[in-house]
DNA sequence: GCTATCAATTGCCAAATGACAAAAAAGCAA
DNA sequence: TTGCTTTTTTGTCATTTGGCAATTGATAGC
């Protein structure tokens, strides 16, 4: 919990009572390896921020095969911001790749944090769009290095988190096949 | 001026009164091809609505290579978000790939609107949001599929954007050397 | 019209990556 | 442990893409 206030504090100021209105808000969830925080179609009514566990944000296409758009971890929030926002069907999956603890905020609780603190919003704002930048970046760099590069660049990037998701996710959020992966990895 | 006002309202509710507002607070600008609308080290004291014309968001690497990351062109706004919002040196150009132009926003007509329209940071969250997830989606897609497929997408998605960009432009954007790009475009 | 310059096309070859299949390894439950 | 399932590794081969260089094409200035 108080890594979330932390994290908070990083964009923008919160006095005492804001931080524990906040915390008053904020329900601990298990999510176990394999379930889904939210589905393609439903809307997502939570936002989470996760306290132990790694989570992948996934689409499949038609032929069921699953695409890893980027993985999320401790200390960071989860969710479908846009579906979230506006109460719109979500496009993609966010599963647990591991067991998965996290602190959630309901629409309902996060819309009296809205109405009660003042600039809770710019620091959603903040923290959206500097996210959301930088999946952005790091998406649009990929294309543009081999997937050697990509998958130093991973290494050194998230450290430790190669141990800890299946090979074939890594390849798919790389944009390579399972196959070259492991022989890459094999350097 | 008119599109400017209905793009906004796209997001978002806003009077006559507001509307007079934001319209006393934009400017014309022109930007000759070539010209940079805003420059990396430098901090983005401006936001664009543009009206006419092609920009493309880009980055140099050490050897001078350019790298678009994406397009920007009319009815939409183009700026370095995170630059603007907290006055922090961008690390990326925005160059007019045509003659353009522009609907601009200073910083401090931006935040004379922010103070004095209700919900104004908000719809800029949503069109900020909006765009950012949709770019951020679009590179992560193109990175599972080849050339050829990534050509085609650009094609059908942007119709009529690739005969208003160099080919090198474009096939940096796609990841993707120019004569590879030519090749594929021989079909 | 001539020339300089820059962008785009094309040819050639090598390197990177994908597709597919089989084998090996790892995980998991009884 | 044993057997079953899933993931990862590995082999072979076809395809895609890059690197490089030469050629062609377009444009602007003289």
């Amino acid at each position: 919990m108080e890594e979330l206030i932390s994290y908070l504090l990083q964009f923008g100021n919160l006095n005492q009572e804001q931080i524990a209105m906040i915390q008053s808000k904020a329900k601990l969830k298990t999510i176990p390896k394999g379930a889904y925080f939210s589905q393609a179609g439903k809307i997502a009514d939570k936002i989470g921020y996760i306290t132990e566990g790694v989570f992948r944000v996934c689409y499949y296409d038609k032929a069921g095969e699953g695409y890893t758009r980027y993985f999320v971890y401790e200390n960071r929030f989860v969710a479908d911001i846009n579906s979230f926002r506006d109460e719109v069907p979500s496009a993609e999956y966010i599963e647990a790749v591991t067991d998965c603890k996290l602190l959630v905020f309901s629409k309902e609780g996060f819309e009296d944090l809205s109405n009660t603190i003042t600039g809770w919003s710019d620091i959603f704002l903040k923290i959206t769009s500097y996210v959301m930048e930088n999946k952005m970046k790091a998406s649009s760099n990929m294309l543009v290095q081999d997937a050697h590069t990509r998958y130093l660049h991973f290494l050194e990037h998230y450290p430790g988190l190669a141990n800890r998701v299946p090979l074939s996710m890594l390849a798919s959020y790389l944009g390579i096949t399972a196959s070259s992966l492991s022989r890459i990895r094999k350097k």
